[in-house]
DNA sequence: TACACCTGTAATATATTTATTACAGGTGTT
DNA sequence: AACACCTGTAATAAATATATTACAGGTGTA
């Protein structure tokens, strides 16, 4: 994710995303590779729930993809996967951004 | 502002001062040069208590910095000016950091 | 003096984010 | 059947962040 251009609500999704606590050690918990939901919840040591409060803020980010898989003793497993990125923070890309953002009171926050 | 390395703490500052759509428009305006606080107000369309709330955010995280003068008819100015910055953030980036990374309940929110 | 600017902050209300609890339903194994 | 895993979500509580209101006090000018 090599991205050279953000709408405002992109950038500003993505900072959210980054403005937790939890979020960046999962970030650096799904650096080291692709992990499945209660083992996240485990390493990262929250709850499911919480675990997956934090996870749709990475991914409404696009930070992370999903994948639903069954293992090998037929159990359905989720796995997280960080997707590789290198974001380069200017003022000059804040101030394009800017320029579409749209201000709004919360609304999309549905998936 | 060419920052290699951040503490956990220092990171996290950055993305919560990064993470609001009022903030990215501060920064916006600021990009274009220094401005004291009344005017920096009128431009962002915000009231002067609001916008000291956000500007100290953004101090906090050491994005800006200040200087009083008085201007030539008397008056006391505060200037904010954004301090030039390329932040570079990868997973590697993220990783480290949250080695250093204090998860407290929020009580070093004293400036 | 009244007015039009400026800085600064305390107290409070509102909105959002974060966290917990309590569920439902699936598989394979003992 | 009971158990140990897995996914998924709704309802609610608690903590923070955001926003407003109401002040106090400074300067120079009409």
């Amino acid at each position: 994710m090599m991205k050279e251009k953000f709408t405002g609500d992109e950038l500003l999704a993505l900072f959210e995303a980054l403005s937790n606590p939890h979020r960046l050690r999962i970030i650096s918990i799904l650096a080291e590779g692709k992990q499945y939901v209660s083992q996240l919840a485990r390493e990262a040591e929250m709850s499911r729930p919480l675990l997956y409060m934090h996870l749709q803020k990475l991914e409404k980010a696009g930070m992370v993809k999903t994948e639903m898989t069954v293992s090998e003793d037929g159990k359905a497993m989720k796995y997280y996967e960080l997707l590789p990125f290198d974001f380069h923070i200017t003022p000059e890309l804040i101030r394009d951004a800017v320029k579409t953002l749209t201000i709004k009171k919360k609304e999309g926050n549905k998936k």
